[in-house]
DNA sequence: ACCGTTAGATACATGTCCGTATCTTAAGGC
DNA sequence: GCCTTAAGATACGGACATGTATCTAACGGT
């Protein structure tokens, strides 16, 4: 019989990249040491260099598993704007942590690495999926809410840019008032100059 | 006579800013020892620890001698447009430096302090001075390029805003297309939807 | 039940930075 | 020229992280 006290294979990797994005979260990239990650997870260093020769691999699964982990939901509630709201929202939920660490905690590996915040978002995303806003409007062109004209993705993808922005600024959820106006004052007025 | 070899109280202090701000700038706040900044300086820790007790302290004067320094130009050629694009690109050559510095390398120290990067900006820009896109805007206004109505904030700085984001995002600085295409495709759009 | 694999503990040498203490010597005021 | 001040060099113990090596014992497959 098994004592089941030591993990092994998928389930050992698991609990250390867990124990990683923990460590990131709290501790930020200066904090990220394998020292730290080891020992949170339970194990010993020796256990994440055979997996992981640098750092910033570890750091890249870490960051691969926990982006890939949540899609956001996007709302579908045959509005535009109750769409974009709540598409937002949850952005805001389910990402603060993850955007606020991207966004900025991670500027020293970029650094390093001559990557960039874009690149890596890129290379997670599958290529040529519609992003959350560009679904929100497509929906609301087939229900005839919107005209049916190109929008630049810059328009489309503009909600989200904004709320990156207000993240990196405030290192804070945005509140609830900030989405409200970013919809009705910003987006929704862009949107119908058509 | 004096050899001249030794530098002393002001004169020392500079030199060790300037050096900590090329450390800073380089390394990061990683990077941001006393250590390094002392090697850069040419003299030693000591000499850091008299002035500034605490890491951060260094920091922040650092910071407050090169925040100060140049005001942003905004241009005035009797075009919306024109403003607008000159200013963004004026925005881009003087603070790509400071601005990914500020917004990204120092979260670290914002998580520390509990401060963040908006508290930071508000407290060294002197309050009631029209942001640069304000000012463009009201002499559009004034021209009669631009109807006289309330606008938000959030819409006249929008152009900002998303400059920042896009520094973020990238890491250099911004294309000379990226900026036409915020000011063609987004922000004049917006702007005379009234 | 056996055995190959590998988790996990421990140890080691190395390097960097910290914060402080000590000593010298150059600078500047009088 | 003397004397106070402070720059700058050096040393120290400590903390922490690195990367590697070695050993044991638990696990999983057959």
């Amino acid at each position: 019989m098994s004592l089941n006290t030591r993990r092994r294979g998928a389930e050992l990797e698991v609990a250390i990249l867990d124990a990683a994005w923990a460590v990131l979260i709290e501790s930020g990239y200066t904090g990220f040491t394998f020292e730290a990650i080891a020992a949170r997870a339970g194990t010993s260093r020796p256990v994440l260099y055979r997996r992981w020769p640098q750092r910033d691999d570890l750091l890249v699964a870490t960051l691969r598993r926990h982006w890939a982990a949540k899609p956001i939901p996007v709302p579908d509630t045959g509005s535009l704007r109750d769409d974009a709201i709540g598409f937002l929202r949850n952005v805001d939920q389910g990402r603060t942590g993850l955007m606020t660490l991207i966004s900025a905690q991670l500027v020293e590996y970029f650094r390093a690495t001559g990557t960039n915040f874009r690149e890596l978002r890129d290379s997670m995303r599958p290529p040529g999926q519609p992003t959350g806003f560009a679904t929100i409007v497509q929906r609301a062109v087939a229900r005839g809410e919107l005209a049916d004209v190109v929008r630049s993705p810059r328009v489309i993808d503009l909600p989200f840019d904004l709320f990156r922005n207000e993240m990196l600024m405030t290192m804070r959820p945005v509140t609830a008032d900030w989405i409200t106006e970013t919809i009705d004052v910003v987006w929704l007025p862009l949107l119908h100059t058509t």
